[in-house]
DNA sequence: TTATAAACTGAGAATAGTCTCAAAAACCAT
DNA sequence: ATGGTTTTTGAGACTATTCTCAGTTTATAA
């Protein structure tokens, strides 16, 4: 059996999954990821129904493509050797949330999609892997500089990501992203230990 | 046109209302607002489907209802009148955080179906409003008293939200409920601006 | 007991979604 | 051009869900 899969023709199916994935990207920024149906999204990417049964076993795999296109775009900013760096780690992490947050908000169609990838039950979506492992490997670090006072635990993470999800919420909504930015940074730190003021001050030179 | 709407009579329209929304709590609780259909509402209510849309309009007049019956039951905690309190605020706080967490944790059904109403998309379940006006009114007297460090705006509520609802998340998944809702208090009295050292002292005494 | 209103029933109309598949179209080495 | 391979198509099978409605049952006032 020969193989007539040369570079173009690779691209081109390519193309069309990319086409589908993005299509799938602006219905659920619409309708969120339960609602959103393949006839709809299959209508938007302009191919046919079955098409996408060609490219995709089934919506759940669609989904974790989707997840996987967003994320990696925007995960870069935690992947810091914490370990290494010379300034004080509770600086670094504000950096690291506000570029974070920051390449979250530059496309509102992923916005919507990560927002919504919040509101999802169950299993947690490919979009939010990977935030936790470098998250904690920070805060160890921190911790043995005696820099945070809080134990670290599935709550504690889980509350640093409902900062996360908010900001983008209100982001979403159209309020100022500097501010509130300011405000998750502040919120954090709290969390982790830092004073009230010096939070503020590190929030606000951020 | 005569009544017949004597009390026994109503009583029973009222009762098989009652037995849908139970019904429809189990159901939610197993598969969330989303994927729960009326048709599997009404077999576990044990009346046939018509009956359902004598009852109510639709799905999302019954979903309200049954957000109705839970916050019935569990919002008393914040109804305090702050203002004419003795002790310190932070204290009545935390034991009012205290005493809604158990609430809500008192029945698994109620529960997951609290923790589930976190997860819906767009407006603001029934369950969740009411929360935050007592909630306002509570930062705003510790704040008139200089015993808070922070400003009130909408970030900060859903902040407070957030640390609600994975406390209830962990209990929910069986981790030690004295345990998270201390961790939950301190984390809550953090973001209001009392030090690492007293929200932990207030927390653990709570 | 009987007439009437209220409550309930369940078949099925209407709609909408996922996924399959045989056939058509596009593609490419020769 | 030819013939084999890959990609696309869209009709429709299948399933699931919401909601309607004509008719039945139940409750009660008289």
């Amino acid at each position: 059996m020969k193989s007539f899969l040369n570079k173009k023709n690779r691209n081109k199916k390519q193309q069309t999954k990319q086409d589908i994935i993005n299509a799938a990207i602006k219905v659920i920024a619409k309708s969120g990821r339960d609602s959103a149906s393949i006839l709809e999204i299959t209508k938007v990417a302009k191919v046919a129904n079955g098409t996408f049964y060609y490219h995709f076993k089934n919506k759940e795999n669609l989904l974790d493509a989707v997840g996987e296109t967003i994320i990696g775009e925007i995960t870069d900013s935690y992947e810091i050797d914490w370990t290494s760096a010379k300034e004080d780690c509770a600086i670094l992490f504000a950096n690291a949330t506000k570029t974070n947050l920051i390449n979250c908000s530059q496309d509102s169609l992923w916005l919507a999609v990560i927002i919504d990838s919040f509101h999802t039950r169950g299993k947690i979506p490919p979009i939010l892997r990977g935030y936790n492992k470098s998250l904690v490997a920070h805060i160890e670090f921190g911790l043995s500089k005696d820099r945070y006072d809080t134990k670290i635990d599935d709550n504690l993470l889980a509350n640093m990501q409902s900062i996360n999800r908010n900001a983008l919420i209100m982001i979403s909504e159209g309020k100022s992203v500097k501010n509130t930015i300011q405000q998750a940074i502040e919120a954090k730190l709290r969390i982790l230990g830092i004073t009230p003021k010096e939070a503020r001050k590190i929030s606000i030179s951020a």
